[in-house]
DNA sequence: GTTAGTGCAAACCTTTTGCAGCTCT
DNA sequence: AGAGCTGCAAAAGGTTTGCACTAAC
């Protein structure tokens, strides 16, 4: 189990297990990926609504400082927010569809093979590595020409304020916190 | 040049080449990469004092939904803003350096690879993608285990305030804006 | 008992938005 | 003329910081 390794991690770098970063761990853990800070809040706030949000990014902070966990932009498809996973896995990319928003991972050859390439070529120490591609995803791009084609023959229909997104299901809207 | 392609882009998709949106063009297309938002305004201002920060952030928004430009994140090795390069070159991987911020450049087949692989993989269609590599470059990697050494040898002088950071060139302070 | 860690409030940086007025075509 | 853009002010979103108090070791 990963919360295991990571406690171990940092208790022999005499860092603190507090209540609260035991609540945070083991909500990194055993969620699984794709967690941003705000929804990591709102998580361990179930389980100790003392626990303040602060906490929850000094606690992401260190855990990246300290590699014991990777930050995504997933293209920022929502918002600029950043996710956290635990990073135990083999490299992967992450791969968004920009218009259901599922990601996905890909794991595989290339992508070590870009690491030892990169190395080779600059002699550079890599420490961490990030890929994320964003497109459509197989069940998109059926739906997406749909749309576009939609848009095609019943052109600029106008709207009151913004400029009309693709219909249907578009990006979700901007978070807004309570 | 770029720039005319740029610009005819544009024109096409029938988006108006005001006198501020040739200035911020101009701007990214010949001072190169890695211009943030705030950068690119500061420059755009000398041209036009009278230039606005939002109309910045606004042609980058149409540039980036236009495809014209990429938006980088480099590791957030700065902060958190983002960085914007044309998309004209190849593909390419973006190489950080954790201690002295330098920024190399990776173009090579494995991105290739990786890229008709996802595809073919999962069917996804691509649009964008974007890898970014950090660690320590081959001149920081001895200057580096230096410091480490140094390090061990004198430990933990104390110093008022925050835990002491690397000595020498460390991390760049948040940037203060004006 | 120390020192690291927490909560709270307030700041901070980056980016977006509403709206009135200006300007390209 | 009129849609599209701009500038200004203000807000929002996401994150960090200062400081006094608390709790882990």
């Amino acid at each position: 189990m990963a919360l295991d390794s990571i406690e171990g991690s940092l208790k022999e770098r005499g860092v603190r297990l507090t209540r609260q970063r035991q609540i945070l761990l083991e909500l990194i853990d055993k969620t699984g990926e794709h967690l941003d800070a705000e929804r990591l809040y709102q998580m361990a706030k179930e389980k100790d609504p003392k626990l303040n949000r602060v906490t929850v990014y000094r606690t992401l902070k260190m855990l990246k400082a300290g590699g014991l966990v990777d930050e995504l932009d997933l293209m920022h498809y929502v918002g600029d927010q950043h996710y956290y996973e635990t990073r135990l896995k083999q490299e992967h990319a992450h791969v968004i569809c920009l218009r259901c928003g599922k990601v996905e991972e890909f794991f595989g050859e290339p992508l070590q093979r870009l690491r030892k390439q990169i190395e080779s070529h600059f002699g550079f120490q890599i420490l961490l590595a990030r890929t994320e591609v964003g497109g459509y995803c197989a069940h998109c791009q059926t739906l997406r020409a749909r749309e576009v084609e939609e848009l095609r023959s019943r052109p600029a229909e106008p709207e009151k304020g913004e400029a009309r997104r693709t219909p249907g299901k578009a990006r979700p809207a901007r978070a807004r916190r309570a």
